[in-house]
RNA sequence: GCCCGAGUGGCGGAAUGGCAGACGCAGCGGAUUCAAAAUCCGCCGUUAGAAAUAACUUCGGGGUUCAAGUCCCCGCUCGGGCACCA
């Protein structure tokens, strides 16, 4: 036997890829024009990321994600805006910085830089000359523009408040950033300290954000329902207390529960209450400044945590319940927060849980005013904190719990001692941060003067280069002559009444959420001189398809949110909502190795250092560590990350199995909303599925080239012909729902792999196969460009895959004439029958129950009824 | 404690109320090979059976329906979020 002529070309991934690369690169394919019709235009963007160093199988997904979603748009003839960029100023630089010695500008672009390469490396087809970094000068620059904008409109603001301060950053972290006590990305404690602070009026739109939790039908209702937890509308009253002994002094409550006013027996005031001092007989006040003090020491959450005891102290003064005259004690207590509601909390032991306990351990009268409905019994030892109806309430008493909640308030109106109120969970966001490697706040401190915004034509303040980093506070504030000089060199002042005076340069830089809240908007005009042409933001946004981690609910997607009612408001925008959908991808999993330590903490082992035992079924059994031989736990998956050391570098993935194939493989095995568990045989599988595609493809390169694809219809076919039209159509509806609905590429790529496993060159007719492979080609190429790219140029086409478009189906060529159809007997699945398609009604019931098969099952029993869905099933109902 | 979400073969998962387990992975058998890798073909939920086949099977228990993985109620388990928030 002799050997054929020419081998049919290998499937080298990495040549084939870098020469579409750099085609696209070149030819600049995936740029985008501003002026086109919006129906016909889409907007998909990913979170962009912080450069770090390298990318990771997160990011990966992440992009790729994005990446199939985009060219699959662009196919099916949309204009898709799909930008990338870098989220560059933050913490880690810093860093690096004090770890390395080198600067965090040069820490970041080199990063950068290399992290640009394996984007591209990627295939990913990003609109590359709308790239910028959020720590260029020019995006910086035009932030600092709209945070002069944002005070004018007095939606940022100046106040000295108690901030939660991270001990391990040396900075001030938001409410968001605060995760059980610590810092969101050191996991140190978070202390209170006084400081003053920059503010975002965030809760000025309270109401809307929260509204627009119920209007963004776009988005996963975890993310949603997260965000309404956290803004927290509450409704209630608050109620006036007189002070006993200080005419006019009154201590404010807010309460939910204005129905239990009878039942107050004393007062709750937070330690740090601003009216506390002055109503502390001298004979209270140790004891309450010692309790002042050591609710100070310890954190919010060790304060106010669930494991915290309830502490108080009686601080010798007496408030008036004005609904009944009652004189109750006035205690300060630690679980009461200072800004939250009013400060003060009425106490109800009989019915709340918590001044249920504090009554109990401090031995305070316990007054029930609630009664279960229907007469059933009240708890015996514990707070009754359901609605009710109301006993020993004045005239109130008989009314049920909602009925008294209005009428006691309207009565407190009428009486002036109390109102309806809405308080919120949400707080402004303070954007300050004591760090070198942000966004300078444009603002200098005169000596007289205070705080002095710069004028926008002395813009930007930029960065001074020659900083020291040594990681005790801030290099900006121990510069020797930043903060004093002004650009020209001289030193810096601001204009008085009383001509010029000594100015020092605010030295806190912004929190770098402030540039993630608004680069969504920047890539619509990343060209534009000022901060934004509202052309342009309005013509782009809402980004259509918003993709990233859920780990962003409550922090990035709210701060945007806000931030993009911020922009309408100074008029860059008018579009109030920035991202129309939402896609909160699945974090990459692996399984763990690691030894307890004597710490109780545990010792991560990366898998090359161990040798792993799988069963049969491929589960790992055991490991042991190479070096000593002996046994580690093997732990649960869990999400990959350095510190756990169960990481796979994205890097080796592509260098082994190419580009395609790693995109194929984090969109293959699960929809993108889940976790996917890392898998190298997976990988493979993916591989293995790519190279037959590429083998089928070049082994019958001729018969392809010659041929015509095949454009009739089914119907004039038979045989395998017939049938592999048919699975064509059948493969791109299936494939298409997939992606219109939600984005399951799993169930798509699912289709491709049963539609190749059909395509069999010997038992097709020429034009059949041509039909079945071109179809197969166009459906892969959202998913592994490359491949899909190059044989398709192979094929002969000297047009892009993509301009081919996404196939279309016709439902008409998916179902064969004859159905088979399951029979059914009492909802028993007992056979199977065919029958043409053709047959309805009547005609379709008298073929079934003629049909002998039918008959058989039937025997001599009584048809009590007959079901029959037309190509679906029959159900023989007998008796 | 409150609020979401999820429980389907050995594994990841699929399934407009209509044949549960598509597709992939792992496994088993075979072809090819001196051999291996790679590749190709076949089998592959559980139990009984040589087999045809039968019974059972989508966390557990009820219900609605001709028909339930899917809808409703109760419970269990796991994951996530919120939490002295008055």
């Amino acid at each position: 036997m002799t050997q054929p002529q020419t081998q049919p070309r290998a499937y080298e991934p990495a040549a084939i890829e870098l020469k579409w690369q750099a085609h696209w690169d070149a030819a600049g394919t995936h740029e985008v024009r501003d002026d086109l019709p919006r129906e016909q235009c889409y907007y998909v963007l990913e979170m962009f990321p912080y450069p770090s160093g390298k990318l990771h199988m997160g990011h990966v997904r992440n992009y790729s994600i994005g990446d199939a979603v985009a060219r699959y748009k662009r196919m099916r003839g949309f204009h898709v805006l799909h930008p990338m960029g870098w989220d560059s100023f933050g913490l880690p630089a810093e860093q690096a910085a004090i770890e390395r010695g080198a600067h965090p500008r040069t820490w970041t672009y080199d990063n950068l830089a290399y992290m640009r390469g394996q984007l591209k490396r990627l295939g990913l087809s990003y609109a590359w000359s709308r790239e910028f970094a959020t720590s260029d000068p020019g995006y910086a620059a035009r932030e600092q523009d709209i945070f002069l904008d944002l005070v004018e409109k007095g939606l940022v603001y100046r106040k000295s408040s108690l901030v939660n301060w991270s001990t391990g950053l040396n900075t001030v972290l938001a409410n968001e950033q605060v995760i059980d006590g610590k810092c969101w990305r050191t996991g140190m404690p978070v202390i209170q300290k006084e400081l003053p602070q920059w503010v975002m009026r965030t809760t000025h739109y309270a109401e809307e954000l929260l509204q627009g939790t119920y209007e963004l039908k776009g988005w996963p209702d975890a993310v949603l329902t997260q965000q309404r937890n956290w803004i927290g509308k509450s409704l209630g009253a608050e109620i006036d207390f007189a002070v006993e002994g200080h005419a006019g002094v009154k201590i404010t409550v807010f309460t939910t529960r204005p129905d239990t006013v009878f039942g107050v027996t004393f007062l709750s005031i937070a330690p740090e209450h601003a009216l506390l001092d002055g109503l502390v007989p001298t004979s209270h006040r140790a004891a309450v400044e010692a309790f002042k003090a050591e609710t100070r020491a310890v954190s919010a959450h060790d304060r106010t945590g669930d494991t915290a005891e309830k502490k108080g102290v009686f601080t010798g003064a007496h408030v008036i319940n004005p609904v009944n005259g009652e004189r109750v004690q006035l205690w300060a207590a630690n679980f009461v927060v200072a800004d939250y509601g009013t400060g003060a909390v009425m106490a109800v032991p009989a019915h709340d849980t918590r001044d249920f306990e504090f009554a109990r351990k401090y031995g305070i009268a316990i007054k029930t005013v609630i009664a279960p409905a229907g007469g059933a019994a009240a708890p015996a030892d514990a707070a009754f904190t359901e609605a009710g109806v109301l006993v020993d309430s004045g005239p109130f008493t008989g009314q049920d719990s909602a009925a008294a909640k209005t009428a006691i308030t309207a009565w407190l109106q009428e009486s002036g001692t109390g109102r309806q109120t809405i308080t919120w969970r949400l707080r402004d966001w303070g954007i300050s941060r004591q760090r070198y490697w942000g966004n300078p706040i444009p603002f200098v401190y005169g000596e007289t003067s205070g705080a002095v915004p710069l004028r926008k034509q002395d813009l930007p303040v930029t960065l001074p280069d020659d900083v020291t980093f040594d990681g005790i506070g801030n290099p900006l504030e121990k510069h020797p002559t930043w903060a004093t000089t002004a650009a020209d060199g001289t030193p810096l002042s601001v204009r008085t009444a009383h001509g010029p005076e000594a100015a020092r340069r605010e030295t806190d830089t912004m929190d770098t959420f402030m540039e993630s809240s608004w680069y969504f908007a920047r890539f619509t005009c990343p060209d534009f001189a000022g901060p934004l042409e509202q052309k342009r933001v309005d013509h782009w946004l809402p980004v259509d398809l918003y993709i990233g981690g859920i780990e962003h609910a409550v922090l990035h997607l709210l701060y945007a949110r806000f931030f993009q009612k911020a922009l309408c408001d100074i008029g860059y925008s008018t579009v109030r909502e920035p991202f129309k959908r939402l896609l909160c991808q699945g974090m990459v999993c692996m399984e763990t190795f690691s030894r307890p330590l004597a710490d109780g903490k545990k010792q991560y082992f990366y898998p090359d250092e161990l040798d792993i035992d799988k069963d049969d079924s491929g589960r790992i059994g055991a490991a042991r560590l190479k070096a000593d031989g002996q046994p580690v736990d093997v732990g649960r998956v869990e999400k990959m990350s350095k510190s756990k050391r169960n990481t796979v570098d994205p890097q080796r993935l592509i260098d082994t199995y190419g580009a395609d194939t790693a995109r194929l493989f984090v969109l293959s095995d699960v929809p993108p909303e889940l976790d996917v568990q890392w898998s190298e045989n997976s990988v493979r599988g993916s591989n293995r599925f790519l190279k037959r595609v590429w083998v089928l493809v070049q082994a019958n390169l001729a018969a392809l080239q010659a041929a015509t694809p095949f454009a009739g219809h089914a119907k004039d076919l038979a045989g395998a012909d017939q049938a592999l039209v048919r699975k064509v159509h059948w493969a791109v509806k299936r494939a298409t729902d997939a992606l219109e609905k939600d984005f399951a590429f799993n169930t798509a790529i699912a289709a491709c792999m049963e539609l190749t496993n059909e395509l069999k060159p010997e038992a097709l007719s020429a034009p059949v196969f041509a039909l079945g492979v071109t179809s197969l080609l166009r459906l892969l190429a959202p998913l592994a460009p490359h491949l899909a790219h190059e044989l398709w140029a192979e094929l002969g086409n000297a047009a892009d895959i993509t301009a081919a478009g996404w196939p279309a189906y016709d439902a008409t060529q998916i179902d064969a004439d004859e159905a088979e159809m399951p029979v059914q007997v009492n909802g028993k699945m007992k056979g199977k029958i065919v029958l043409p398609r053709s047959l309805a009604g009547a005609a379709l019931e008298a073929a079934v129950l003629a049909h002998a098969d039918v008959v058989a099952l039937i025997g001599d029993r009584p048809v009590r009824k007959l079901v029959v869905v037309p190509g679906k099933i029959v159900n023989l109902v007998l008796g």
